[in-house]
DNA sequence: AGACTATCTGTCACTTAGTGACAACGGATT
DNA sequence: AATCCGTTGTCACTAAGTGACAGATAGTCT
């Protein structure tokens, strides 16, 4: 394993911790002092594992969208994207680890409407998972990743998935509704299909 | 003029100056001492109109997309936005105030890639013109603005807005590249086309 | 005009976010 | 074992950001 890769580990670990805790307590009532002794590390260390407090959530926000950045590299050419998600999905959401780093966005989205630096910090991991997203749209569509039409589609689907994603998490916390795996995918399917600016969503040739 | 109209255009001033010396000095080497002092008020001031330091540059890089999204808001309905933006951005950019904002804002997207800090404040400027547009959409689509479709037209529409500004700033800029109001407006429409998922583009009846 | 009210601003003391410098630790290489 | 190299903790420090209060400002009522 590479240091970098050690070391976004390790950054992934603390912000679970951070995540926890502005759920728990609020963005604000959290200290940088808290989320190193809940996460047994030194002050010194956080600051030098994120840039700020906000950022110390970007981890546990970009795995939940980048998993699906990274499900979306490994669609075959040949399935459309309802066929390939509906055999993908089940084991998608059936790691422990995976669904608890899912629930903790869940509820930071869901109290974005209060916590506008969370909102920046959000905002910053969907831009990091429209970068990945690039390589794995030029990959299906055939194009370099430094297209603007691939730039483009990629710029648009992360907005879907973002909407998304914050109305799910919003009603899910926040108004008490049920939403099964199932129709979470069948809305994220449905925008994706919306925002692609490329034919990427069908099998392609 | 209402109260928080005026302490927006309080904050905006303030933000002018901010802009300025994040472009002349770099944004770690700029204090809230600095910004205060530059914008002739008292610090305690200056975080009473910001939650960050960061947040200091949104008003400049907000009302540059904003200001395009209010343009938009008195677009005809028989027009395309071919015809209606030829014979209306030469007004639009004839704006000194406007122009001075505009440079001020390219060259806080020129330097994205070193600033992280600044990175989220565009990308919260972006979501307030995200959310503004909306009630733009949802008018001209004659849909309400709570409509998910409306909302993800939005966020696809800002999105294309968003690539098209960093990547004619960073051109510009970075790299000394001459580019016309003309072509500008050309590059906005079409990505404006690409990325739009209502039929808005054209005129509607 | 003058008193009343509400909002805004500056001052100052304070807490917490975030950095610089250096020493100590641990793991890999020779 | 000696050494190298990256990571961490400690500690002192700077700068971001807040709370409390008092003076200034501006609109309103009589």
């Amino acid at each position: 394993m590479t240091d970098d890769a050690r070391l976004e580990i390790a950054r992934l670990e603390v912000s679970r911790h951070a995540a926890r805790l502005f759920w728990e307590k609020g963005f604000d009532a959290t200290s940088g002092n808290d989320i190193a002794a809940a996460a047994g590390i030194s002050t010194r260390t956080v600051w030098r594992y994120f840039r700020s407090k906000e950022a110390c959530v970007e981890p546990v926000l970009k795995v939940s969208e980048l998993r699906f950045a990274v499900l979306l590299g490994e669609w075959p050419k040949t399935e459309s994207i309802e066929q390939y998600l509906a055999r993908s999905v089940t084991a998608f959401v059936s790691d422990e680890a995976f669904i608890r780093d899912s629930i903790a966005a869940v509820r930071i989205l869901a109290i974005l409407h209060r916590e506008p630096a969370l909102r920046s910090a959000w905002l910053m991991a969907c831009h990091a998972a429209e970068m990945e997203l690039r390589g794995v749209i030029a990959d299906r569509a055939a194009q370099s990743a430094e297209d603007f039409e691939v730039r483009l589609c990629a710029a648009s689907i992360t907005a879907a998935m973002r909407l998304v994603d914050e109305e799910i998490s919003a009603a899910v916390i926040n108004d008490g509704v049920q939403v099964s795996s199932e129709e979470a995918t069948a809305r994220i399917i449905s925008a994706i299909r919306g925002a692609a600016t490329l034919p990427i969503c069908d099998a392609v040739t």
